[in-house]
DNA sequence: ATGATGTTTGAACATATATTCATGAATATT
DNA sequence: AATATTCATGAATATATGTTCAAACATCAT
């Protein structure tokens, strides 16, 4: 069995194969930032909206502080963005591609 | 500005943004896998078709060992799957839906 | 059997991470 | 002004994780 040739995946595969050392450490830095429970849960409550820090805190009954924290994370990775309104902080989903990639990891949770 | 009937991100999102503990623990899992630089090489190669470890230690320059351990992480969350063949043991992407994920990783990182 | 090759495993260590608590900054209310 | 609310930040700690090394296991060849 030839390993080169050998391609079972489909046309996009071989592209995919060529990753190099940068950007396989950007998509782990990406895959890392849902690779919370606090923060799963996170993106998916941003998926119905906007929301602001002491509504995730009170949805998701932890601390606002957790949250904040979790958040930064989020942000820095740009998963999320934000915008301040009075002394309100809302977040948002950065974009549709994280909305993508976040229902594409659960479809694989419940094919499994 | 109601945020309950705020939905900026379309008519999918609603059920993503009930995400119960469990579901989110093990969506976590599955990206957790993903957060890695030397798995997402891994996962990468994979896409090319089978591997047995030492090719993969070769390709990535990193001991047998080490490539070892991180399959078996892999393997456990069922993002790969292996069969013996004498003395080799020969790695494969699961399914299709590890691809898409992948994929799906690589759409974001290169569109921000 | 003996030795060589390919893979897995366990233990130990260093590093990274999440969480909590305390504090500070900005904004709103009284 | 004084106070309360909202959020961000830094330090400290406990836990989790990746890596390395050594040893064990399985398979094959001689």
């Amino acid at each position: 069995m030839s390993a080169d040739t050998d391609n079972p995946q489909g046309s996009c595969a071989l592209s995919l194969s060529f990753v190099d050392e940068h950007t396989a450490a950007r998509l782990a830095e990406i895959f890392k930032a849902l690779s919370d429970p606090t923060r799963v849960r996170l993106i998916a409550a941003l998926c119905a909206g906007e929301r602001c820090v002491h509504e995730l805190a009170e949805q998701l009954e932890m601390s606002q502080s957790a949250i904040s924290h979790q958040l930064r994370t989020l942000r820095q990775l740009r998963l999320v963005r934000s915008h301040k309104e009075g002394r309100h902080v809302y977040y948002a989903l950065d974009d549709d591609h994280v909305l993508t990639l976040f229902a594409q990891g659960m479809d694989h949770v419940q094919h499994i």
